[in-house]
RNA sequence: UGGGGCGUCGUCAAGCGGUAAGACACUAGCCUUUGACGCUAGCAUUCGUAGGUUCGAAUCCUGCCGCCCCAGCCA
């Protein structure tokens, strides 16, 4: 009976810890159970080891995310170390941008920025080390002869006819190859593993080349470079790392990592791998994006429409708009997910709105004239920066008789009652100001509207009147006698097709109205001291931002980093 | 006839034997001096599928089906 009771306890207990604890992705839970038992003394170390031959994108962004948050949330650090070892594809300019984005992303590794080339030495006294165990041998295949001895996914390989040098053949002829007595590519050093494996990464793998490239820190002092494969597992040995987290891809590697970590007999990091970051309308592919750039498609690989991080951060997206969209995303093994580009875009907006200051912008500006308004006459009024922040304070709009309306705010004949912007005979409010209603459409020659006239009804000074009418609609504007003028960029998906990565063709879905250059736009003046990296509203258009390359003191350039959402539109469809 | 993974709402994703969280998207309505924001409501009788075990299964077992990754001296 009692042991009945104490069951139900637990269970109840359960059911309202369940109910209050946050619910852990996998690699959180790991990381439980290893503090649990203690594995590693309750460390959490982590590392972020990119490349150094490419830009950051968003896809970076998780596995930054990834090994920085939950370093941090567990109490532990994590190092930053560049996988450098191959010296043909990997330069200094890429890893200073690397940092300045992890940085910029809010991320610090204080002072552990390690290279895998710091580690040549160790790795080459270890590579002696699995010569001598009789686990490693020099091979002269080359390398479409090892292809062909590999076989293939449902077939075993073959023994390299060098397999069985004798150890002392092996240690001299290494030696050699260390010393450059070889042609690049004539020999390799290959760990003696299982050329029957049904893991291709086990049958007999490379653990060094040769290969003549001036290193982009260690110089011209090596001819032989360790593989990727030989040096990451190592490497986080060497660094005590107790969590290596990585990408799906690295799955089937696991086995040899731990494989090299068993023969060596030294510190054993537990590697999780998760699922890469996808996301539609886009590509994070870095050889896509690469073509994107070199055949001048977009504008650098920092173009506003890139899904790079130095793109993100050109069109405006904040640091934790992207770290707000990679936490929700969550973390799991489902290689196929392709996350919705509208949660960044949320994530955004959602921060903006609370933070951004609102300003008047007409970006296709339509010109009205206010008739019963006096002639030179100029009005003060006193607009609120954010309603969603006091703090943010109040500035000064100055109003006349001649304004600039949207000209999309304006069609001569409402098309029915659920419209209640500007049309012939309607009355709207404008902003901050007066109502107005529209009496004229004056046109051009060829019928195009190049001016409105209206008139205001001085009752409604302040946004309402005594009578207390209700006006539905409320237009933004911008004085003629003061406006700014301005270049604006509006933003839209890359690619129209959802998932173009799945193309080879991805080029043909290139989306050609991605980028739309508005000239002429006109602005409220205070937008003149916007400092550069701070985002705007503009009302009822999206938040926008300075173009850090192309704006300057007499042609400002805005970019539009996300619309506001619109219910207004996708009602008129 | 190889090895490794994954299949829960349109999307991402919880769930770990006790009767399907949450977020985005979407829909309807309210509010509104941004058709924004906010608020309210709706949105998986069902967890790839077929059996089995169990009082009870998305969760355990078995068999199918589907999708993805791996044959660089790239990382």
């Amino acid at each position: 009976m009692s042991s009945e009771n104490d069951k139900i306890n637990e269970l109840n207990s359960d059911n309202e810890n369940s109910s209050k604890t946050e619910t852990k992705d996998f690699i959180r839970t790991i990381i439980d159970q290893h503090n649990k038992s203690g594995r590693f003394n309750g460390v959490v170390h982590t590392r972020f080891p990119p490349e150094p031959n490419g830009y950051l994108h968003i896809g970076h962004a998780k596995a930054i995310c990834i090994s920085f948050g939950i370093a941090e949330e567990y109490g532990g650090v994590t190092n930053l170390r560049f996988d450098d070892t191959n010296p043909t594809k990997e330069e200094t300019k890429y890893a200073n941008a690397i940092m300045q984005d992890i940085k910029w992303l809010g991320f610090d590794w204080g002072d552990r920025l390690f290279h895998a080339s710091d580690y040549f030495d160790q790795l080459y006294d270890w590579a002696v080390l699995l010569i001598n165990k009789g686990v490693a041998f020099v091979d002269d295949l080359s390398a479409e002869e090892m292809r062909e001895y590999r076989g293939t996914l449902t077939e075993a390989g073959k023994e390299s006819p060098y397999r069985n040098r004798t150890i002392e053949e092996n240690l001299n002829l290494f030696e050699k190859m260390k010393k450059g007595e070889f042609p690049d590519g004539a020999k390799t050093l290959r760990a003696k593993i299982d050329m029957a494996s049904g893991n291709m990464n086990m049958r007999d793998p490379v653990m060094y080349r040769i290969m003549r490239a001036t290193h982009h820190r260690t110089g011209d002092k090596w001819y032989i470079y360790p593989t990727y494969d030989w040096a990451h597992g190592q490497s986080d040995s060497i660094e005590k790392i107790t969590h290596s987290l990585c990408d799906l891809s690295f799955e089937d590697h696991r086995p040899l990592y731990d494989w090299f970590l068993d023969q060596l007999e030294v510190h054993h990091p537990q590697q999780a791998e998760f699922a890469r970051l996808n996301i539609n309308y886009t590509i994070t592919s870095k050889r896509k994006l690469r073509q994107l750039v070199e055949q001048d498609i977009v504008d650098g690989w920092d173009d506003p429409r890139m899904p790079t991080l130095s793109g993100l951060r050109r069109r405006g997206f904040t640091p934790k708009s992207v770290r707000t969209f990679v936490e929700k995303l969550g973390i799991a093994k489902k290689r196929d997910s392709v996350a919705d580009i509208a949660l960044l875009e949320h994530g955004l907006r959602d921060e903006l709105n609370a933070t951004s200051s609102r300003r008047m912008a007409v970006l296709k500006p339509l010109k009205v004239v206010i008739t019963n308004y006096p002639e030179n006459q100029i009005e003060e009024f006193e607009a609120v920066n954010n309603p969603e922040d006091e703090s943010a304070g109040v500035r000064k709009v100055y109003f006349s008789r001649e304004i600039y309306i949207e000209a999309g705010d304006f069609v001569e004949v409402a098309p029915n009652r659920k419209y209640f912007r500007l049309a012939l005979g309607k009355e709207v409010r404008l902003k901050h100001t007066y109502y107005i209603t529209c009496d004229e459409a004056v046109k051009d020659d060829s019928g195009n509207i190049v001016e409105l006239r209206c008139t205001y009804d001085p009752e409604s000074k302040g946004g309402s009147t005594p009578d207390g009418r209700k006006v539905r609609g409320t237009l933004h504007w911008v004085s003629t006698h003061d406006a700014v003028d301005a270049e604006v960029r509006l933003y839209s998906h890359l690619f129209t097709k959802e998932s173009p990565d799945a193309d080879n063709d991805f080029l043909e879905h290139v989306n050609p109205q991605s980028l739309e250059i508005l000239s002429g736009c006109k602005l409220e003046p205070s937008l003149l001291n916007l400092k550069a990296g701070e985002n705007c509203q503009f009302l009822r258009h999206g938040y926008f931002c300075i173009d850090s390359k192309n704006s300057s003191e007499d042609k400002p350039v805005f970019n539009r980093s996300v619309t506001l959402k619109d219910s207004w539109t996708v009602k008129k469809k």
